[in-house]
DNA sequence: AAACACCCTATGATCGATCATTGGGTGAAT
DNA sequence: ATTCACCCAATGATCGATCATAGGGTGTTT
């Protein structure tokens, strides 16, 4: 298990992101952070350096962690980002057609329901599928670190983004992944990018 | 500017692990570095921190750091993502001519004079043109975040590899941004690709 | 009033010390 | 000899305190 403390914290700090508790340009003052959690200062400064990684915090020397004003421009280049690992990731694996066949149930379950959350995660463990299947760690690794999730969320959020994720949009991928079609990269690509209007 | 103590650390422990001085599998204790740095653990951790988030070192809680052992097949990992990453640059944006030009002359010089660390260093650079013409930021920073350089230093050293770099490679992607290509960026994707041999 | 130097507070950066865990060593029980 | 419980040193994780910097406020000079 990784170390507990700073990964808790990590996650509320997460969690208040994600809920809207903190805005952008909010600071993110270590010490306050530290007296609330009543731990101290050295594990929330360890946490805000792993959110700083993932882009959802800036810092500057001296001045402290405040939260990143996202822009649609920022969103965009995450997908392109994430278009361009995932056409690497489809061409180098084939993924567990069950699998995805299981999260587009499951996102159209979601959907029906209304609950946002389980689009949002059943969307995300879709694509997470196949860049899991590449069989390339790094790639994976590469690819949460992109924090598709909580980007989604907040953007979401923030600029009242339209969920995109539909489960009828995946379908046309399962059955090119299921027929071998080497063009199978490019669709998930633009499928992407198809996103990102 | 960044925090100078944390990346003073960082640097000197990577040309620990460039040099050899470190080898994989060593134990990096951070009291130890600590000491010898005449700092305290505090910066050292931080430092650590940064260098397993580049997958030079890996930690586990309360167990400490280590020198990653690097295989091969890490090596073509990172191949395969880089050649993802710079197709979407390709795609992206087109790069400064000149500089390319530039840094090809510049990695023939090298060769010339059999300097390898240079041959590294400008290698290295044309292939970060190609990235930081994308226009895209997270592209460039998740590139860099690879860490190719050290990689390249790394796999020389433990693994004898050849220095595939060399500058007749990169000429022919230097006529295909000149004569806007739209296959541009298959080319340096499978340029890439042949190093990983 | 404007410009400027100074001081003061908040806070990040760093430190030295302590807490807590891991892994190895030791010796008794079998 | 093997197994196992226990102890201990090394060291990572965390803490509380101190150092150093940035920015704002204040008073003085012009």
């Amino acid at each position: 298990m990784r170390s507990p403390l700073r990964d808790q914290i990590r996650q509320l700090v997460l969690e208040g992101l994600v809920s809207g508790r903190w805005a952008p340009g909010d600071r993110l003052v270590e010490r306050r952070i530290a007296a609330e959690l009543e731990v101290s200062q050295a594990p929330v400064r360890e946490a805000l350096r792993e959110l700083e990684a993932l882009r959802l915090v800036e810092s500057s020397p001296n001045r402290g962690a405040r939260v990143r004003a996202f822009t649609r421009a920022d969103l965009s280049e995450v997908y392109q980002v994430r278009a361009g690992l995932e056409e690497t990731a489809a061409r180098l694996g084939a993924p567990d057609l069950e699998a995805l066949e299981r999260h587009t149930a499951l996102l159209h379950e979601a959907a029906a329901a209304g609950s946002l959350d389980d689009q949002v995660r059943h969307g995300v463990a879709f694509h997470r599928e196949i860049v899991a299947a590449s069989g390339n760690g790094l790639l994976l690794s590469v690819w949460e670190s992109l924090g598709i999730e909580v980007w989604t969320h907040v953007s979401i959020r923030l600029f009242r983004a339209e969920l995109h994720e539909n489960a009828a949009d995946h379908e046309p991928i399962v059955e090119a992944f299921r027929r071998r079609d080497p063009d199978v990269g490019r669709l998930v690509r633009e499928h992407i990018l198809g996103y990102a209007d």
